[in-house]
DNA sequence: GTTTTACTTGCGAGTTTATTGCACTTATGG
DNA sequence: CCATAAGTGCAATAAACTCGCAAGTAAAAC
């Protein structure tokens, strides 16, 4: 009697991109779907070494490199001097970050794209994509020194 | 005679905050003053080489921490794993970032002040700053390859 | 103008983030 | 179960950036 799935193991997403399913790609794909913001590779080690699994850093590049390359996840950057990554399904979304303690939080439903177009035809510039970020106090930070 | 002075050399500016005129600063904030998109340290270090400055990667490294610090530039970052300075004193403004050749350019009057205020209140958020960027592909680039 | 002093810089070593080549291992299809 | 293409570990390397310390220099004091 095979084992009843308790969570889907992520297989189906990663074959369907051509990825082999391998031990560290499942439980990074599982990581990013049960995060809610974007997660850095240091992150990623710490946790696979908690699941028992133990990865080189360089491997751990090479499959956020790979998991954005095939579109299951975009690469960001919060000004901290390095890369963080989240499943690229979500929907557009901007973040706040909070210059105290780290946090970071999800905001959706901006309307940019009105700006976009406006940029598009004013400036000749074809928009692709695009990066907002809010940096500042957080409400518990601001509990703590008020 | 005195020399008559051909273009201001930004003592001024520096020893406003309590920063020496060294060369390589003059010459950066003159670098920062003339230069209409955020440049990096590398670029500095060319410029200050054309300029007869040889000065250590660490020294402009330093020299741009310190700007930063007295409010003199702002750092920020455009997704490429390093660091670009701008003029603090330019009134705010976004980047247009072409992701083919690289090329910047400026963009003024969004009203991201709206959102700001919106998120402050419905997430109790105390913004402070904002980063917003556009990648895309320049007039240029889109020209070269249609 | 010279001295003094505190600020600056160069140099070397070190850190962090990230990439690459190569040999070894493993997931997957037959 | 086997073959093989894909994936990983390890070591070397690179780029961005930092830090401590000794030597140099701008600015102020004399």
């Amino acid at each position: 009697m095979v084992n009843v799935k308790i969570q889907h193991d992520c297989k189906d997403e990663l074959n369907g991109v051509e990825l082999r399913a391998t031990p560290a790609r499942i439980a990074l794909m599982h990581l990013l779907e049960t995060t809610d913001r974007p997660v850095d590779v240091q992150t990623m080690i710490s946790f696979l070494e908690k699941k028992g699994i133990q990865a080189d850093p360089a491997t751990v590049f090479r499959i956020v490199n790979m998991f954005t390359e095939k579109g299951l996840t975009k690469q960001i950057q919060l000004q901290e001097g390095k890369s963080r990554y989240e499943l690229a399904a979500q929907n557009d979304h901007h973040h706040l970050v909070c210059t105290k303690c780290g946090d970071i939080q999800d905001i959706s439903d901006c309307n940019i794209e009105v700006l976009e177009k406006e940029i598009s035809l004013k400036k000749k510039f074809r928009v692709t994509s695009h990066s907002l970020e809010f940096f500042g106090i957080c409400n518990d930070c601001q509990k703590k020194t008020s």
